[in-house]
DNA sequence: GAAACTATATTTAGTCA
DNA sequence: TTGACTAAATATAGTTT
């Protein structure tokens, strides 16, 4: 519990036996309604106060008497079942949903994977990415850079001149071109994706918080979240 | 809860599901136990697991049961009750799970169409995007080519030469930087995203494809989904 | 007496053996 | 799978307003 482990004996306490009830109360049922909705499960609470001629019920009293039914009915209920009748029926296409759903969960959480990635590029926020995401999008910034340096090489040689200095030049020694990755897939490989990044954001888009540019006019919250403030 | 923070939504994983139903049970059937120690109330709390014979009950079936006599004498309730059948509950249930299934879809949706603008960003195909969508982007596009033109005229001024031929002068006229949308909000809106794509691809990135560069090693299919080989 | 706050206890998702 | 462990999140006893 809190503050003072407390033994698991009456509350003497009139006011804080009260107190008690109406925060554990309140905790119980959300928690019955998070095992139920997580797990998909039948649960029911039912809890008489002290003087209170109904009850705290979740989810319904209806719900909850229609389990107590179920409790009482039990030897009767396995019986139908083994019947194909139109409970079983709506027992069967309530299972097709429940794969339906579940097969769409799982999409979204690909979805979700990839999003994380193409954000991470955008914002330079790497933390979330697991391993293998880290790793993918290493890879791909390190050659889109060797790229980069290519052309850089190119032009300098045939212009015979530097043009772009500062972050250029950091970036330019072909020493960490290396792939990271081989040998530090994790916090390491993080700093590095973060450091390729910022040279890119540097070099080549000029960074839009240089400068006070016109708002894109935040019209749509689309947009918004395509270019949050922060 | 704990380590994530979770959604209020059903757990997708067959065995993560299962375990959080053992822990939470447990924690759940211990709280009931606490308050009503503590508390010194009546409170009961039915579970039915997925796909068991019987429920777990606290206190027991018999108390559970008692609790059910004095809910079902309350007036309102037995009219209700006796509407309710099993399988009407069925039905219920079912429209919930429809209401879920749906839910998940939308949000679906929404990440598909965040997708569909990263993707258009990478791969210069913006055919399949919305009017909205198409119009954000430009404007995007819009603003990172300007700064580049800036960047670019500064290096011209100073070191008096142009320094890229081709593209770069194509698009260097400051006459194209008018606001595409104001006038073609549709087909032509998408040519133009088109150019600027290829222009912002000729002048930044080295395409990928002028060189045959070294495979990224295609070890795991999300990798081959985010480097589609077209 | 209730609402807000705080500090600690408890719960539990993720992980590893 | 199971159980133990751990760190993060939540619940809540005690306190203040």
């Amino acid at each position: 519990m809190s503050r003072t482990s407390m033994k698991l004996q009456l509350i003497a306490d009139d006011a804080a036996r009260k107190t008690s009830l109406k925060k554990r109360k309140k905790g119980l049922l959300k928690k019955v309604q998070e095992l139920s909705i997580l797990c998909d499960v039948d649960a029911c609470a039912i809890i008489y106060g002290p003087g209170e001629r109904s009850p705290e019920v979740w989810p319904s009293p209806e719900e909850a008497t229609r389990m107590l039914m179920r409790l009482r009915d039990m030897p009767e209920m396995e019986q139908k079942q083994k019947m194909m009748n139109q409970e079983e029926f709506l027992y069967q296409k309530m299972r097709k949903l429940v794969d339906q759903l579940h097969k769409q969960e799982f999409e979204n959480r690909e979805m979700e994977k990839k999003l994380k990635m193409y954000e991470a590029l955008r914002t330079g926020n790497f933390n979330d990415l697991d391993i293998e995401q880290a790793i993918s999008l290493s890879m791909m910034i390190e050659m889109k850079l060797k790229k980069i340096y290519e052309k850089m090489d190119a032009i300098r040689k045939h212009q015979e001149m530097a043009w772009v200095d500062g972050a250029v030049q950091e970036g330019g020694n072909s020493a960490g071109l290396n792939a990271p990755w081989e040998n530090n897939p994790t916090e390491q490989g993080r700093e590095i994706l973060q450091r390729q990044k910022q040279m890119m954001d540097t070099m080549i888009l000029a960074r839009t918080n240089e400068t006070n540019q016109p708002s894109p006019g935040p019209a749509n919250p689309w947009m918004a979240s395509f270019f949050p403030s922060n």
